[in-house]
RNA sequence: GGCGGCGUAGCCAAGUGGUAAGGCAGAGGUCUGCAAAACCUUUAUACACCGGUUCGACUCCGGUCGCCGCCUCCA
């Protein structure tokens, strides 16, 4: 039975969704003012694993992520940049689908951007005006929090703890209470807005993923996520402004990833520890490897970010695709190997057992590195058939399709020049000339094509 | 100051009231012409520290130290 730890509850609970075999899901995405760092990465992960995981268990997947394509910074760094904001968000959305791709993130089914749903946001906030929960001061709109009573049950935050302090925005003066926040900003001069119902102007943080969310998902929807950062005051606002407009339960499970610390500190632009994706591609490392050092470590637990575990990803990578080169490559003998079968079955079993639990990933990997153990021994032993290689192989697309780490190996096809330096290598070697053997083999290791010898021949691949 | 999380081998990381999964790295060995790969063996008198509860705690309770997070726009 899946289960999902709950921050409306804070506990695990069985995950019943609204409608049987339908996974409807809101992720908070990406700001498009920059380029996304590590930290936003390891959020945009554990929703992969998470969509995932829930497709493989025979869900229909509908996931929502929001691109929020106008806000504060990006008007300041569009300013900066002497760009209007369209301009200027633009290269930073290809730069996060690019981002996306290269770390085998699969495509949600939605990518709404706010400022395309303007007039989704202006209906939710008259709605509000309706219902007699929201106020306007300045020419912007405020949510009254004293009308709605169960605010902070998502953060169990103390109302009363929050006072006003030298944090209150200063745009924001005119609120009845410091503790409302804005739904539609006023228009200021220099600053884009929209002509609207509501008068001209912008949106407020919150409102957008409230409007996005339910516009595509309905009014009720099972699980919305984010960075544990987002459970005060953004989540919490949403709760209040949809549950306000509605009066019906928003959503059904919140889920939240920790956020990752980099080399045993805070990530942070001073410390000089901030790393977007490109930042360590260009460092020369693999996309996968930050893949599975992401993946690797269960979400809700603090993540240690550094070059050493980069580096241990790596190998594990290089070793998984080492194993899945080998089994390729094997030939099966006559027969089916029992045990090897009962060893590909629990595999499975033992992901799905792991991931159940509120998605623990170590142990699946654990049952990946299990797999990969016996199946080397029976390897060794000349006792894989047929039939054990298709179930290992289905074994091991599971994983793949769940966790994305498996290396690919496709099995380019070898140049000429390559191919006859191999056989000649091989000749050399059988007629015991093993000084020019090593030299062809050296030849081509400087061409990236490394030889290993085996039972049933010389094998090759490229070098990593 | 308020609230919360964490502290397990060189590194990463599961886990449980009855004496510690897995990965990476290291060491020795088998195989190999040599290598590589793989396999075998090995690497935590014990889970931050100090008390307490218990027949028994790493696992429960209390305290200490350390790290981290939230307390209005940061995934």
């Amino acid at each position: 039975m899946l289960r999902f730890y709950n921050t409306l509850r804070n506990k695990k609970e069985p995950f019943v969704p609204l409608h049987p075999e339908k996974a409807l899901i809101y992720t908070c995405g990406p700001t498009v003012y920059d380029y996304n760092h590590i930290g936003n990465f390891r959020s945009y992960i554990f929703e992969d694993l998470l969509r995932r995981y829930l497709k493989f268990k025979g869900y229909q997947v509908t996931q929502v992520m929001n691109i929020t394509d106008v806000d504060d910074k990006i008007i300041k760094a569009s300013k900066a940049a002497g760009k209007d904001i369209g301009e200027y968000t633009r290269k930073y959305i290809d730069a996060f689908f690019a981002d996306l791709d290269a770390l085998r993130i699969e495509r949600a089914e939605f990518y709404p951007r706010a400022t395309e749903h303007i007039p989704q946001m202006v209906l939710l906030v008259k709605r509000l005006q309706e219902k007699g929960f929201a106020y306007t001061r300045e020419n912007s709109v405020y949510f009254r929090l004293s009308d709605f009573p169960s605010y902070g049950k998502l953060s169990k935050i103390d109302l009363q703890g929050i006072k006003p302090g030298a944090r209150i925005d200063l745009d924001e003066y005119g609120k009845e209470d410091v503790r409302d926040f804005v739904l539609w900003k006023g228009k200021k001069e220099g600053e884009p807005f929209w002509e609207t119902e509501l008068g001209p102007g912008r949106p407020g943080w919150h409102i957008e993923c409230s409007a996005m969310s339910m516009h595509y998902l309905g009014e009720s929807f099972d699980i919305h996520t984010g960075g544990v950062d987002l459970i005060f005051p953004h989540h919490e606002n949403e709760i209040a402004q949809s549950e306000a407009a509605t009066g019906r339960q928003f959503v059904r499970y919140w889920l939240h990833c920790r956020h990752l610390i980099v080399e045993g500190e805070k990530m942070s632009k001073s410390k000089g520890n901030y790393y977007t994706l490109r930042d360590l591609l260009e460092e020369g490392y693999e996309p996968q490897a930050i893949r599975y050092l992401l993946l690797s470590t269960h979400y809700r637990r603090q993540l240690n970010f550094t070059k050493e575990g980069l580096t241990q990803a790596t190998h594990s990578l290089k070793n998984l695709g080492d194993f899945l080169l080998r089994l390729r490559q094997s030939k099966p003998v006559e027969g089916y190997n029992q045990a090897l079968g009962k060893a590909a079955k629990e595999a499975t079993a033992g992901m799905e057992r792991a991931l159940d639990d509120d998605l623990n990933i170590s142990p699946a990997l654990a049952s990946l590195h299990q797999l990969v153990k016996e199946v080397n021994i029976s390897l060794e032993r000349g006792e894989v058939g047929e039939k054990n290689i298709s179930e290992i192989r289905g074994a091991l697309e599971n994983f793949d399709r769940i966790t994305g780490i498996l290396p690919a190996v496709e099995e380019e096809p070898l140049d000429e020049t390559i191919r006859k330096l191999i056989a000649e290598r091989d000749a050399a070697r059988q007629n015991k000339e093993y000084h020019k053997a090593d030299l062809i083999r050296e030849k081509l290791s400087r061409m990236g094509i490394i030889l290993e010898d085996t039972r049933n021949g010389v094998r090759w691949k490229r070098e990593p």
